[in-house]
DNA sequence: CCATGCAGTTAACAACTGTTCTCTGGAATT
DNA sequence: AATTCCAGAGAACAGTTGTTAACTGCATGG
């Protein structure tokens, strides 16, 4: 069904992508407030005017960049937090998957930790939307367990929103650890993830 | 012992207060990494140039912001944590402290929750300083704690990093309250203290 | 009372920004 | 083969930025 697009639009997603990694690349070190349209098209090599044919505004390439780092995770969450396994040994397993993805994408991570609470209000609310996708994922999952049976949709979702909450402050400490200096780097990568797996159990704890 | 300081430097710090002022409404919506030097200045109603008086630039200011929202917070801290009543009350007594503080000075949290992650270095490093002196502080009234025998100094510490997480996230949480719609406010604060209260306790279980 | 210090002003600078309009070369369509 | 389409280039615009220099007026200390 894929048709193979022409050699037109895959130069478009070319450049297209280019520009969202540039842009990445440039805000490791700044927020996306001041990100300048032609500072991201100069990193890519191409005409300012270009910009215009993929992205409306700086703002509107920092939704992408959200859909970007966030999107291509659904399907994974849903997988690592479904109802296989004790409460400790998913807690484990979402956490192995979260310190997997930062190692992989720390710039996304950095990315959305950073834009969260940024200074533009469409990926702030962006950000907040794929949250709460996750946490309605989280929910469905969550609600499958015979230990949820009595609990209400709306206490669930309050509690998968909770997780998800546990889930970016952990992301963060380990692209903290990560940023650190190397020879701690191991240590501190292992003190996270234990810290942040006593922080979690006690979270369903209250479901008892 | 505090002689009063001349007409001159009065006159001084009241600009530097207002240039303060200025940029902390400015930075409602945007973030600090895009604040011009300009843009303050034309707020006050002084020259660009008089900046130069006060700030060596906008991430100086920044660090100035952070002591200015931060730095009064330590006495209470130590007041509120301090080692008298049971774990239950203190929590709610440092919960409190924190809604009232949201409430009182919206603009000086949202600065905070925005810049820990922010684009300037030396701004999230100043925010990084605060944030571990209040940990130390804590440290201190748990050491008091009878409960607190057989734990190493670097556990306390640790613990007491987990609590000011903690209360940077409830203060971010009832400043996401208190920006929603108003007939909602009343409820969601009264359930973000509720939730905090809950995410508290199981933490000093860990005590036991 | 007079000389000094210094907060804030004025003017000018080169560099940079987002946005518009016009143009071009080559892929896509007919 | 002829035509349309459109991603990207190029040039120009008015407005903004940070920073420098030389100034002015007034509070200060001798």
């Amino acid at each position: 069904m894929s048709h193979t697009l022409g050699i037109r639009q895959a130069q478009k997603q070319k450049t297209r992508q280019a520009l969202l990694d540039a842009a990445l690349g440039l805000l490791e070190e700044q927020s996306l407030s001041s990100l300048g349209l032609r500072e991201v098209t100069r990193a890519v090599g191409v005409a300012p005017t270009a910009f215009y044919r993929h992205f409306r505004s700086t703002a509107d390439l920092g939704v992408a960049l959200v859909e970007e780092a966030l999107g291509s995770l659904h399907p994974m969450i849903r997988t690592t937090v479904s109802a296989t396994g004790d409460h400790e040994e998913r807690i484990t397993r979402a956490i192995e998957l979260i310190a997997r993805h930062v190692d992989g994408y720390p710039a996304h991570v950095r990315f959305i930790a950073r834009e969260r609470h940024g200074g533009v209000q469409p990926v702030r609310e962006a950000i907040r939307d794929q949250l709460a996708r996750f946490a309605q994922e989280v929910k469905d999952e969550l609600a499958k367990d015979p230990v949820s049976e009595g609990w209400t949709e709306d206490d669930l979702l309050m509690l998968a929103h909770l997780y998800v909450d546990q889930m970016l402050i952990t992301a963060s400490l380990f692209l903290e650890a990560l940023e650190g200096p190397e020879e701690e780097r191991a240590q501190r990568t292992r003190h996270v993830a234990q810290v942040a797996t006593r922080q979690m159990r006690p979270v369903s704890y209250t479901h008892l």
